[in-house]
DNA sequence: CCACTTAGTTCAGTAACCAAACTAATTGCG
DNA sequence: CGCAATTAGTTTGGTTACTGAACTAAGTGG
């Protein structure tokens, strides 16, 4: 399938380039070290065109020649091909509700640089934020980490409802931040720091989470996964067939507040909302409700809420034992709900379901294998995410790869060496 | 984009030329009548491509020329293009628990042709229903009302879990059959009839009732929408970007087994299935109760219990209208989550929950506003399908000329005329 | 050293696009 | 009426990027 091209779009000969380059890129990424003559057969593009497309990805800093294959029994041994690792980067960027996140990963996807700075998003507005991610979009392109790479793009991880294509923050309610043209105020912004022409990408955390989990996760390459945030609020990334499904309006995933109990009473101020039953502030009131206090509750207070959770329930404490258990069951139900309705292959929780998932994921798996109307839950596997902190800012990097690997993304400026 | 050639297989010139014949297609479909040089500027392709794209339609039957445009103010007339809607039929199946269904369309997807046959599939096997199944579409090939006109496809709704890709029947437990590998058998059936070389294609009754709202029903060309099927079970049939999830194992839209409330029993041995709450079973056993025995009731006495239900509701009967209304409410939940998590232009309702719609619709709504997180419920409209019975059939139809629109399916033998 | 095998390149052929020039048909104006 | 202006559609030549076949390159085995 031409994936370069504008959906729907008139197709031409660079439509074709572009879709064969990528086909190219990702064959050596699968199959590396591997010869033209082996491309060619997995790819059954010709032999000729596989060495022309080749000569463009080696021409572009894409991929490059590693030796010689080591001899077979009879024939000219291959040369063998691989992904250029040294050439090329793709920034991740990450606003949280008092930090921001930056990675930087190669074509390989390997880290290359990961900083976290405190940042009190909220309180500074989107304007000032903006500035800041430009500044450390910058810092990070200046890193000797990085020297001597192109820059494929910058993304950023935003969490709350994004209009991706228009690169807008529609409503960010942790943020307090509503209708913000991030994408066109940081291209200004980069474009002031000699970042000119830079693809940027803007998503949210749950998307790039998931993204993340299909590019580089334990699960990687499953076409059809959900990761789930478990943040303040608990949101939905979900692949379909490798791409995000984003809704009409951009509301897709909004798994927090599907009705599954008439009580008690939630944040949204609806009853009975999947995040009222197992959003981690319902779980650390209901488990350690001694250092909880009613009313809201920072993020760091969360932090130090849940670790305790977590030490209790290792030392067996039978209350939070409890509160985890019925909290893993809600999830379970919500799960099912998700599963039976889009059948992925994988359910990936994230965020703070991660320290707490060895007490949440039994309960969840039952409720699971109950509710689920597939045999054998229709294959679906339930785990923790082990992406860590920085799963959504990674996977923003991830979804700049990814859209260079399926032909969607134009190659970086050909090096005169 | 190109969607003509195998997801991320290699793109040739062919694979461009399929591309744009279906882009071409699509434009004379929306736009007719219109000139070459309309289509050209709104396909940005050039008026020579255009020309040549047209001219290679026409000579398949496709599209044709109506006669000089009325003139404008200055310049020559173009030349009026529209839909040639004399060459083309397409078949569409559809098996039901005491009856078969087809349908035949033009390219413009108006009606050639509808028939309802009695058949018990369930008692006949599938191995008899193939047989039937392709006699008739034999016989509507040779119907004079389909005189003259080329065979598009043949496509069969079964009620039930299906392997699309491999047409295979994988589970259809209303009809009791199993792992039937429903269009090899049909190739054969109807390759011995001499329609040899057929697309077949095989789908649930759900995504080609959703596909055949997408095509023709009342909100037409809306991307993203949801069919409720409103049988003995509860389906959806989910268009993403207007293509069917499915689901990683074919199990996508499940929404009849997603949990709501912790009673009653299911019939599928669950507890507080949405199926139990606000199935046709549920429905009249609680709104006309008079009428319906305990156990389990076939077909015909549901679709007298519906009747009567409607009759009594529109006498202002408080009892069946509590009922209705409290089984609107549970669907109401229901299609909250799915909207929550899909985002949806539209949900149309299906089946039996069409003529129960003026009493079930309100309920639904309300609900629809109080639990779907999105404001203004993220512009989803929940309304009764008007397509009537035959609306997987005519689904089936449509998703061949959809096929064909989108250049997945190749051009018809052309004419020598 | 030569037959054999496999890798990769070169080259002619072809398909299908684009741009520009051209022909065609119509209106409006002097 | 005849010619400029305008728009429709075709023709022509050029370009791109694929294919297939022939060719060169580099190895093994007898």
């Amino acid at each position: 399938m031409l994936r370069g091209a504008p959906a729907g779009g008139p197709a031409d000969f660079q439509t074709v380039r572009e879709s064969n380059l990528g086909l190219v890129l990702r064959t050596v990424r699968e199959r590396a070290p591997c010869s033209r003559a082996e491309v060619a057969a997995a790819t059954r593009l010709t032999k000729a065109t596989v060495s022309s497309l080749v000569a463009d990805l080696i021409a572009h800093g894409l991929v490059r020649e590693i030796g010689a294959a080591p001899a077979r029994r009879v024939g000219r041994p291959g040369v063998m091909l691989a992904l250029d690792e040294r050439r090329i980067a793709a920034v991740g960027l990450e606003v949280n509700v008092d930090y921001l996140t930056v990675v930087a990963v190669d074509l390989a996807e390997r880290e290359l640089l990961a900083r976290h700075v405190p940042f009190d998003a909220g309180a500074a507005g989107p304007q000032a934020a903006a500035e800041r991610l430009a500044a450390l979009a910058g810092a990070t392109a200046a890193d000797p980490l990085l020297a001597d790479r192109t820059l494929l793009g910058v993304s950023v991880a935003v969490p709350g409802l994004i209009d991706s294509p228009a690169g807008v923050v529609t409503d960010a309610p942790n943020l307090r931040w509503r209708g913000f043209p991030l994408r066109d105020r940081l291209r200004e912004l980069l474009g002031a720091a000699g970042l000119t022409g830079m693809p940027l990408l803007v998503d949210n955390d749950a998307n790039l989470g998931a993204v993340a989990e299909y590019r580089s996760g334990h699960l990687a390459h499953t076409l059809d996964l959900v990761y789930l945030t478990g943040e303040v609020g608990i949101g939905a990334g979900v692949l379909v067939e490798g791409r995000p499904l984003r809704g009409s309006t951009g509301y897709g995933g909004e798994i927090g507040h599907i009705p599954l109990a008439r009580d008690p009473l939630c944040g949204c101020g609806r009853r009975g909302c999947l995040e009222a039953l197992a959003g981690i502030h319902a779980i650390v009131r209901r488990a350690v409700p001694d250092l909880v206090p009613a009313g809201p509750i920072t993020g760091e207070r969360v932090a130090a809420a849940v670790a305790a959770t977590v030490r209790r329930a290792e030392d067996g404490d039978p209350g939070v034992r409890r509160a985890l258990a019925e909290a893993g069951e809600w999830l379970g139900r919500g799960v099912a709900t998700l599963v039976n309705l889009l059948n992925p292959q994988a359910v990936l929780l994230g965020g703070y379901f991660v320290p707490l998932a060895p007490w949440l994921l039994p309960p969840c798996a039952a409720q699971l294998d109950a509710h689920v109307i597939a045999p054998e839950r229709g294959g679906c596997r339930v785990e923790a995410s082990r992406l860590g902190l920085t799963a959504a800012a990674r996977g923003g990097a991830a979804a700049l790869v990814d859209a260079l690997d399926t032909g969607r993304l134009p190659l970086p400026a050909p090096r005169p060496g």
